[in-house]
DNA sequence: CTGAAAGCGCTTACAG
DNA sequence: CTGAAAGCGCTTACAG
């Protein structure tokens, strides 16, 4: 297949200078003198060399990769979060590896998670075990991160965001307002959680009934089925949950019941996924950056990897997205 | 980070053997003596070994990786081909690099298509440019595939799959079906329209109405709003469109309008996205088989990269789902 | 069955 | 500024 590839030889013979010299054109021009750099770009171009990254990353000692490690790579939130680490880190010269944490048959996802594979490490999935990541490769944590671990992470401000939500729901008069919280365990759930029940107590109103959920549709789904069983006079008459996909299963439910969405219930989303604002009623949710959380995510590991050790947060704006599903009560 | 890495000739000195051997019985065991074997692998074992994968990739020209051409990187129906694929590249020692066709800023995406990035390439985005591909890494073409190239295609056949849909409608007493097509020039969309003709004229019925579109939810619901500006005896009573996501947002649109699916209209899509099921109503769509889709290419491309130079075809068979969003003419 | 040696295609101290 | 040479960590004809 690649025979008839030229490798640095051939262009440093063409140009009549040693390997060294064109090796330095291409790594470190400016300590090439103009007219050797004229020469040996010319036979570059004569005989479309192309660098073969393999041999250099294994001189230098490094993979040319970074691995993303992803909780659930069918979920279109991610998509859109890589598609951002992909523009940092191309044009930086690293390929981006992306794994599913949950995906893996057996075999520990961390033995993807060394030296000889990739050069960093960004971590989405803040379930993963800390002991695991010690004295590893250079690592960011992004969106979720892993308690007690000391690097940087990219996020939002998750309980000031839950709590933008539900004043949100406050705002339009609304008095009992239900949560569904994402897994067990995960640092997200705990902060949404944790802003929803602040926000209301900060204006006097009762704790919140918590649903279950795991930020799956099916989760939502039920959460709906649990909300229709309560009986009408005390249904919540807003539900605000973690994440957009459970608010889609969420009314999906409950209107395959004949309850009206926001007439009946008022209900906000988290994450705003590009479907849901094409759903009837339109979701009311929070935005999160994703673009923008994948590429600095990126950025602080391209700096890790130079040497920058600090460990410090970088918190990104969240936007409160009013659409129809969320209104008075009553409607 | 990798100093303390042990290599191949630390192992060696522990067992007392050469590189030569230790490397044996690591790529070729069986030609190592029993007793030699067992040496080395203790000396493994105490050293903590690792290969060196990008080592070995350069000692044998291969570098490991398999590159994955996506049309669209944030469309979840790819994520669970893109699972498939990764979970059979895996064990036979390949990564998978993933590549947006769309979002490359300008510079072409053929440039990741080279023997010093990757082995082999899976392109799933029919409007590639054939040219592009002639003689480059071994290639195989799943789900979309590109007119003029020979090479083997992983697919179902979209043409029957489009009459499975269409025929179900027609039973249940549909007589003027409309069809929202997929962006001009896809050989999926051509194919899904034939098939709709096809189901329609064998059964003696006008040719369908036809919406553009472009498989994306906004799409959808500007067909939605098409169909709408219908005088209302002019409206088909069906509409099949060739995605899910189409599906979603012309229900969305036209639920927004007072329009009852499926009383007023029935609804058809394609793809069996996870979403889909629980819709209100939930949406009768064609399943296909993504996750066999991905391991099959893969398996494909493997065969490829090892000297099989069949380009034949692999139809995997789909699956009509019946769910609400479908019923006979007037409810 | 095993070892000595060359080499995959680069980069980089070292010397000039 | 430039070159000769060593070496990144493996694999594999070749010889024995």
């Amino acid at each position: 297949m690649q025979h008839q590839r030229p490798k640095i030889v051939d262009v440093a013979r063409l140009a009549g200078v040693s390997t060294a010299t064109v090796s330095r054109v291409l790594s470190n021009p400016e300590i090439v003198s103009a007219e050797t750099r004229r020469l040996v770009e010319e036979a570059i171009r004569q005989t479309g060399y192309r660098l073969n990254q393999a041999a250099r990353n294994l001189r230098i000692r490094r993979t040319g990769g970074v691995l993303a490690l992803v909780p659930n790579l069918s979920n279109p939130f991610f998509s859109q979060i890589l598609a951002g680490m992909a523009a940092v880190l191309a044009p930086a010269g690293y390929n981006l590896l992306v794994a599913d944490t949950r995906a893996e048959g057996g075999r520990s996802i961390l033995t993807y998670a060394e030296p000889s594979r990739a050069d960093g490490l960004i971590v989405l999935d803040g379930t993963l075990p800390a002991e695991g990541f010690a004295g590893r490769l250079p690592l960011v944590l992004a969106c979720e991160w892993i308690p007690g671990i000391a690097a940087p992470r990219v996020k939002i401000d998750n309980r000031e965001a839950a709590m933008m939500a539900v004043e949100h729901l406050i705002g339009l008069g609304h008095r009992s307002v239900a949560h569904v919280a994402g897994p067990r365990g995960n640092v997200l759930s705990e902060a949404r959680l944790a802003g929803t029940e602040q926000a209301l107590a900060a204006h006097g109103l009762p704790a919140p009934m918590v649903f279950p959920g795991d930020f799956s549709l099916e989760s939502g789904r039920r959460a709906g089925a649990a909300w229709l069983a309560l009986p009408p006079h005390e249904r919540p008459t807003a539900v605000f949950l973690a994440s957009d996909a459970m608010a889609c299963g969420f009314i999906g439910e409950v209107q395959h019941h004949d309850v009206m969405v926001p007439r009946d219930v008022s209900v906000m989303g988290f994450d705003d996924i590009e479907l849901v604002s094409h759903m009837t009623p339109a979701l009311s949710t929070i935005r999160q950056p994703r673009e923008a959380l994948g590429r600095r995510a990126a950025q602080r590991l391209l700096d890790r990897i130079g040497g920058d050790d600090r460990a410090d947060d970088t918190i990104l704006p969240v936007e409160l997205v009013l659409r129809g599903s969320t209104a008075p009560p009553g409607g």
